[in-house]
DNA sequence: CGAAGGTTTGAGAAAGTTCAAAGCTGGTGG
DNA sequence: CCACCAGCTTTGAACTTTCTCAAACCTTCG
C-alpha cells in the first residue's frame, strides 16, 4: 500500500509466462483436463475463426474451455461497429448462455487456439463426481466475473491512454515472456480489434501508441512484437496495475 | 426481426411488473428461498448503506442472494471518482471474489433492501442436497454474466444518449409499473450515480433526460419518478433494446 | 516484387467535459 | 403550515478529448 511497495520492483509483480495456472494448481488442472478429455469435443481454432453463434439457453447448450491460446466474445449487430466485449484465456470457462443475445454474438480465436467443448448438461453431471471439475468452475468464474465487472470500470472510468496500458499489461501478464529487463509479448488483436475492445477507434489507438513508444515505456518490432522496455513505467500508466496483476498473475 | 415485429406492442416487451422470477419459476424460487433460509442471515439494508469491502476468495468468503430492492457494486479508488461497475436485482447472486480487488471496492444498497448472506462454504453444500438451489445458481449466474458483457458493449459501442435511454429501460422492466399507455417507475439512483454507471458526467446525463423529456419519451415528477410515456419511443432510443427485453423480462 | 490490407499521421468536426451560476426539491424547524 | 436551508439538478459557455476522413506509409503474403 505503501510507496516502498510500489517502488519495489517485485518478483510477483512479472509475468510468470504463458500458463493457465500455476504452481500447486498446476496438477488439479492437468487432473482436470484429464478428467474432461474423454467427455468432450477437441477444437482447434483457427484465428479470426468463428466458434458459434448461438446464444440462449437451452437444454443442449454447450460449454468451453479454452486450453491454449486467446479467444474474445464478440458481438457484430447490423449496420454498427463490431464490438468485443470480453477476452477468454487459457483456464477461462464459458457457457454459451453467458453470451448475450445481440445479433452477431460469437467466439472469435483470436490466435490458434486449443478448447474443449461438451454440453453443459453433460459438465454440470462431471461437477457432481468430480471435485476437481467443480472446485476450477467455481474459482475460475469467481474470477472472470471480478475481470469483466474490471472491465466494465476500465471503459468507465480511465482515460484513453491509461485504457490502452491496463491492456498492454494484461497481455504481458497473460501471455508475456519475461527477459532481463522487460517482457516482451506478441499482441494477439490488430489495432482495430483492440480499439473494439477498449472503446477507441483504431486511429486514437494508434496515436496512444505511438505516445507511448516515444515515452520510452515500450518498443515495437513488426506489427505484434511489442517489448515492454521498462516494466515499472508500463504499471505506472494504468491506475489500475495492481488490480490487473492481482486478478491474472494467479 | 421484422418491421411487423418491431412495430406491434407486443405483450411480452412490457415490464411485468417487480418480482424476480416469474410465471413457472415463481414456485421454485419460493422454495429456493425457503431452503436457503434457515441457513443464512437476512440482511436489511438502508439506502446508501455500504455492505462489505472485502474482495478475495478466502475459506470464509460469503455469498449474497438479493431478495428485494436494487443493490450496486461499486468502487471508490483513491483520488478517483467512484465508478458504479454493475447492477444486482432481486434474484441476483453475488460472492465476495466476484468483486475485483480495488479501492473502496464494495456493494451498496440503492434503495431499502432485503438480503440474504451466507459463508460460500455453506452454499456450496447446499447446491449439493438442494437442486433447486444448485439450478438457480447456474441460471442466474448465466444471465448475470451476459448482463455483465451487456454492459460493456453499451460502455463501448453506444452514444451517451443511447447509454441512458438503455439503463431507463433496464429500470423499467426490472422495476416499473405498467399503466395504460406506458410505465412508470422510480430511479434508483441520484443523476450522479446513473452518470457513474454510465461512464457520463452529471451534467451530461442531465441535459440528456432533458432532451428525452422535451422529446416526449418520458416524463418526470418529483426527482425520482419517470413516467414513460411512449413505451415504443423509448425502445427506439436503444438499439439493443431488444437484448435488454431478453436478459431482464424473464 | 507487387498487391492488399492493416497502420500511422494530420486537419477539421463532433461529442462530451468542466466550471460556474441559477433553479428545484425535500426535509427541518419555527 | 409555511419559510428556509442544504443538497441535488439543470443550464450555459468555453474547452478538451476523441472521432472522422483522407492520404501516405508500412508489412505481410503470394
Amino acid at each position: 500500500m505503501t510507496t516502498q511497495q510500489r517502488s519495489r520492483q517485485s518478483d510477483d509483480e512479472m509475468p510468470k509466462g504463458p500458463s493457465p495456472t500455476r504452481g500447486n494448481a498446476l496438477l488439479r488442472y492437468a487432473d482436470l483436463v484429464r478428467d474432461l478429455d474423454s467427455h468432450a469435443t477437441q477444437i482447434h481454432a483457427q484465428p479470426r475463426k468463428n466458434l458459434f453463434i448461438e446464444p440462449g439457453a437451452d437444454a443442449d447448450e454447450v460449454i468451453y474451455l479454452v486450453l491454449a491460446g486467446f479467444v474474445v466474445l464478440e458481438c457484430k449487430p447490423e449496420n454498427e461497429r463490431r464490438r468485443i466485449l470480453r477476452t477468454l484465456y487459457p483456464g477461462d470457462i464459458f457457457r454459451a448462455s453467458f453470451a448475450p443475445p445481440i445479433g452477431g454474438i460469437g467466439l472469435l480465436a483470436a490466435m490458434p487456439s486449443n478448447l474443449l467443448r461438451l454440453k453443459w448438461r453433460k459438465f454440470e453431471d462431471l461437477m457432481k463426481s468430480e471435485k476437481v471439475i467443480s472446485d476450477h468452475y467455481h474459482q475460475r468464474l469467481a474470477n472472470q466475473e471480478a475481470r469483466l465487472a474490471l472491465h466494465a470500470g476500465v471503459l468507465g472510468g480511465l482515460t484513453a491512454q491509461a485504457r490502452v496500458a491496463s491492456l498492454l499489461i494484461e497481455f504481458a501478464l497473460c501471455m508475456g515472456q519475461p527477459s532481463t529487463d522487460g517482457v516482451s509479448f506478441d499482441l494477439p488483436l490488430s489495432r482495430a480489434e483492440m480499439a473494439d475492445y477498449l472503446a477507441l477507434n483504431a486511429d486514437t489507438l494508434s496515436r496512444i501508441i505511438s505516445r507511448l513508444k516515444s515515452k520510452g515505456v515500450i518498443s515495437q518490432s513488426g506489427r505484434q512484437k511489442i517489448f515492454a522496455h521498462n516494466w515499472r513505467a508500463l504499471l505506472d500508466e494504468s491506475p489500475i496495475s495492481k488490480t490487473l496483476v492481482a486478478l491474472h498473475g494467479i
